[in-house]
DNA sequence: TTCCTTTAATTTACCCTGTAAACTTATATT
DNA sequence: AATATAAGTTTACAGGGTAAATTAAAGGAA
């Protein structure tokens, strides 16, 4: 049924293609899947994905985007949901380490080096910016009720570099066997906390 | 030259081919690179490379596998070059941090979240623990002198994950623009010495 | 020396990708 | 009803990895 296709049925083709491909792409790797797959689950033909999508990186970007939708959604909840400044900083964490490690394939898919540039995508921009400012104002709190003393922002940047090491190193199968990863990431969280402590 | 091919010849090649594909992949990624540009590089036809290397995945994890085994040596230099517990450890953290930089796309590679599963390479499995072994000693004689308590190898990972969180994070690119990265690095690296100290 | 076996290396060939371009089909407008 | 236009399909092509067939060179046997 040509000519048509409102802006709504656009953005319901691209979710539907955005669901499959994320679900192919966290099964075999984005490099496995093929458009022909892709176009066959949703049952059109290989080449109609190319009239919503420019090619298939932009697919993989639009993929990633949404996973860092999800993400920020998850931690801005998690940060409405606690009470007072410490509480949140936990809360905040702990929505960080259950996304990571419910979804590790998209949060693989999200950090992952060695992905074309972003630049050319700016939802992906936009929605990876999101993110990463929550994470960013994570420990404004903390400061601010004078429990630790620094730069929040840069404080904040330490916790979340410490607990996205341990989850990189974890998914990545890095870390020895005699590690517990939950420990690992709690047992550095308290200690940059309490280096940071106001004496 | 038919008929000879010593175990030495074999080893030249493998390693002839290593340096080219290193390069290359470093160049324009492991997917951007084909066997026949390889080949073309080393003056071979496109099929000789599959009389050394199974296939390209197995030349891609013979790559990792020597980016490991530099970056091994490098920490192990920077330990023997440096004196005293905690001069040691700072030496080790900056050893890693100054490889990782330098060689940013090797370090891309070896720490590559979605690569083929590293478990049919029994080399790069190898040189991948003993630059974690290196890592998982660091704060052995911090502990040991007295100056922080806690599981040598625990600490030595909260060390190690906030250093390559800090660093993979600013590879690929999600960093705020307001951060330092060595700054960063720096900060998470003392608050965490800081927190566990010894009251 | 001559021939034959063995194996490094090349050539050829195949099937699979992503995607450009041509084509088909179905509506909306005239 | 005729036409223009846009959604979707089919066809076609230029690479890609790599299996299989082929070539050629070196060492041993006669």
């Amino acid at each position: 049924m040509p000519r048509a296709l409102s802006p709504a049925e656009v953005e319901a083709f691209r979710e539907r293609l955005c669901t499959a491909a994320e679900r192919l792409f966290a099964e075999h790797g984005p490099q496995a899947v093929t458009m022909r797959q892709l176009a066959a689950v949703l049952g059109v033909s290989p080449m109609t994905p190319y009239r919503y999508f420019k090619d298939k990186d932009d697919i993989l970007a639009a993929v990633r985007a949404s996973g860092f939708e999800r993400f920020a959604l998850a931690l801005e909840a998690a940060y409405r949901a606690a009470d007072g400044p410490l509480e949140r900083s936990l809360a905040v964490g702990r929505a960080y380490v259950g996304f990571a490690l419910k979804n590790p394939d998209a949060y693989r898919l999200m950090f992952d080096l060695s992905q074309p540039g972003e630049a050319d995508y700016p939802d992906l921009v936009a929605a990876s910016r999101r993110a990463r400012d929550i994470m960013a104002g994570q420990a404004t709190g903390l400061v601010e009720a004078g429990l630790i003393e620094g730069d929040p922002v840069l404080v904040s940047h330490m916790l979340w570099a410490a607990l996205h090491g341990g989850l990189v190193l974890q998914l990545a199968g890095k870390l020895s066997p005699a590690i517990d990863p939950s420990a690992l990431r709690r047992g550095a969280f308290e200690a940059i906390i309490r280096g940071l402590s106001v004496a």
